[in-house]
RNA sequence: GGGGCCGUAGCUCAAUUGGUUAGAGUACCGGACUGUCGAUCCGGUGGUUGCGGGUUCGAUCCCCGUCGGCCUCGCCA
């Protein structure tokens, strides 16, 4: 037996008895005649005591312990003299008196420590992820990660859901993110994709009368990375069969109450809040706004009308917005260098033509570089259209709808963070729903699904999709938690036809839909039940409940921006012999670009 | 694909306007020390300044390219 105790759970009540421990040499302090180690295992740190007392082979041996040595050691449990206690630790009223050591595995002297203070580069702990798991923190999400997915498990276990496995080796479709692509060698010049989502299979699973299903489940998208996005992730995958958005959003309420007071012992008052997409976009430019504070976009585009200011004018006459927000007491925080920035940011960033801007002096007048062009009561209306006292800072944007809403999305984004007006421990919770059924892409000249070809759209629009399908909107609905999208499902269309209308809006024709989604329009025509679902972003999820800036902290392997494993040195060039098998030839770049 | 930041001892960082021998803390090695808990004290080893090129009398510093990491726009139904 290599232990009968953890680091982590020793007390007064066991001094007296023998015990057995392993771990990790935490720290070390040598003081020549008695040597102590605070030895480490995830469960806590338990302090080791070699002294003559040890017997000399046994301290001459202590002599020679490093910091990440593994060991074993013998020895009785005793309080620690007076004086000596340490309450930081919750071991801290007992050591062990050694009586006998095992090294167990010496350590090299690593690239880094896991208990150093400074956090090492990011590469040097994706490379030696063994190190970097090791420290506290990085063990303390992955427990957070553990307890979230039980509590999901649990709580949809409870609710009746059957977990059902699908598969990874998947149909390749266009439609959506880039797939991740496995060559066959069986079938040459064939591929299997890997899935973005287990979408088609779960609306399967309902029409073979599965009526709830769920699963834990990993979805592969071959797309650029961000602080917020890795090319593979987790989703906690869920659907139901004869249900309403109400009942879907209904389960996830409760699971959100009870996975909030679980790990964060937050209660969580249902039903969560509500937002359209429209309000969202109007109110705060982007649908995930965060609603932990206010700082919200007002528009003055009729006033931008009456101004003399051509700039403003030419955007109200042409059917476009004057929008900007209002940062109380920002004014002197900014000065005309960072006001700059933001300029250049918004233009740079977003495609904005410029950024407009007044600051609300003491006695009330407004000072901006384009003040001059408005008469002094066209002033005094934007001032009370913002709302702005002595002090305030006004943001303004003039341009296109779309671009005034991503501009001052970014603004208010930026100016929240940085003027403190929301406190970061905290959780705000709400959907967003009637998102539009569809987006045009200008430059495909084509419409393209908000959120995937198989949303239904809302019982009262359905005749949009043939009047206006800009004007469609979907059943569809967003969980936002703190500004981030944190799970997004959808009410499925159930009946071939509507399947088909919208496979053809979307550009498809009816061979292409047949070749592609053959499958599941085949399925709709043999009995498929009313269903609709949800997933949920689990990584995400770990990253706001434990209020971590960073996707790669809440996962045990994560790839870098350039989709690389440091660790493994994935993706890597593979045997020729390989290649052969799968009958694949790598091309030069050059016979690439061509 | 575009924009930005970063790369100096094992690690975290410093190095005046481009200036001659590139420093500190820590780790590591050796020594001292029986109540420490970021132990302390003494001594020591340790550098292709990511890599390649250029400008210059002289480059960690300026320029170009390249590799790697991060942030971001596009992209992500």
């Amino acid at each position: 037996m290599y232990r009968t105790h953890t680091c982590g759970e020793l007390r007064k009540s066991d001094v007296g008895q023998t015990v057995t421990l392993a771990g990790w040499v935490d720290t070390y302090r040598d003081h020549g005649g008695g040597l102590f180690v605070d030895l480490r295992d995830r469960y806590g740190k338990t302090q080791l005591v070699f002294s003559s007392d040890s017997g000399a082979e046994t301290q001459q041996l202590s002599r020679g312990i490093r910091n990440e040595d593994v060991l074993q050691v013998v020895g009785k449990v005793e309080p620690r003299p007076d004086g000596t206690v340490n309450p930081k630790l919750n071991t801290g009223e007992v050591e062990i008196k050694v009586e006998k050591l095992t090294i167990l595995n010496k350590c090299k002297t690593p690239p880094f420590f896991p208990t150093q203070m400074e956090l090492p580069g990011e590469d040097l702990r994706l490379k030696h992820r063994y190190l970097d798991l090791r420290r506290q923190q990085m063990q303390q999400t992955l427990l957070l990660r553990s307890r979230i997915i039980k509590q999901m498990r649990d709580y949809f276990d409870q609710h009746g859901f059957i977990d059902v496995e699908t598969p990874i080796l998947g149909r390749s479709t266009p439609e959506g993110a880039r797939d991740y692509l496995v060559p066959s060698r069986v079938h040459h010049g064939e591929f299997y994709a890997l899935p973005q989502s287990p979408q088609l299979y779960k609306q399967i699973l309902m029409m073979a009368g599965y009526d709830r299903y769920v699963q834990v489940a990993r979805c592969f998208r071959d797309e650029d990375l961000r602080a917020d996005r890795q090319p593979e992730f987790t989703q906690l995958d869920m659907e139901m069969a004869f249900c309403e958005m109400e009942d879907i959003i209904g389960i996830i309420d409760g699971l959100v109450q009870k996975v909030a007071k679980d790990v964060l012992d937050i209660d969580v008052t249902g039903p969560l809040p509500r937002m359209t997409y429209d309000e969202a976009m109007e109110r705060f430019g982007h649908d995930a706004p965060d609603l932990r504070f206010g700082l919200e976009i007002v528009d003055a585009t009729d006033l931008a009308a009456e101004a003399e200011f051509r700039v403003f004018r030419a955007v109200a006459d042409a059917g476009n917005r004057v929008r900007g927000i209002c940062a109380k007491g920002a004014a002197d925080k900014y000065s005309r260098r960072l006001i700059d920035d933001m300029t250049s940011m918004v233009q740079d960033d977003f495609g904005a033509k410029g950024l407009a801007w007044f600051k609300v002096e003491a006695d009330g007048t407004l000072n901006s570089p384009i003040a001059k062009n408005f008469t002094p009561e066209l002033l005094a209306k934007f001032k009370e259209r913002f709302a702005a006292e002595p002090g305030d800072l006004i943001l303004i944007v003039a341009d296109k709808f779309e671009v005034t809403c991503k501009a001052l999305y970014g603004l208010r984004k930026k100016l929240g963070a940085e003027l403190k007006l929301y406190d970061p421990e905290a959780m705000h919770f709400s959907w967003i729903v009637e998102f539009p059924m569809f987006d045009y892409d200008a430059e495909e000249e084509r419409w393209v699904a908000m959120h995937h070809p198989f949303t239904a759209p809302r019982p009262q629009d359905v005749e949009l999709l043939d009047s206006d399908p800009g004007k469609c909107r979907a059943l569809a609905y967003d969980l936002v938690i703190n500004g981030s999208e944190a799970g997004g499902g959808t009410i499925r269309i159930h009946d071939n036809a509507t399947q088909q209308k919208v496979f053809g809006l979307l550009g498809m024709t009816a061979e292409d839909a047949q070749e592609r989604f053959g499958f599941l329009l085949d399925a709709l025509q043999y009995g498929a039940p009313p269903h609709g679902g949800i997933a949920l972003g689990i990584d995400r999820w770990v990253m706001l409940f434990g209020h971590l800036e960073n996707i790669r902290d809440c996962i045990a392997f994560p790839k870098t921006q350039r989709a690389a494993d440091l660790m493994t040195d994935a993706p890597s060039t593979v045997d020729r012999k390989q290649l052969e098998e799968l009958a694949i030839k790598v091309l030069r770049l050059d016979e690439v670009k061509k």
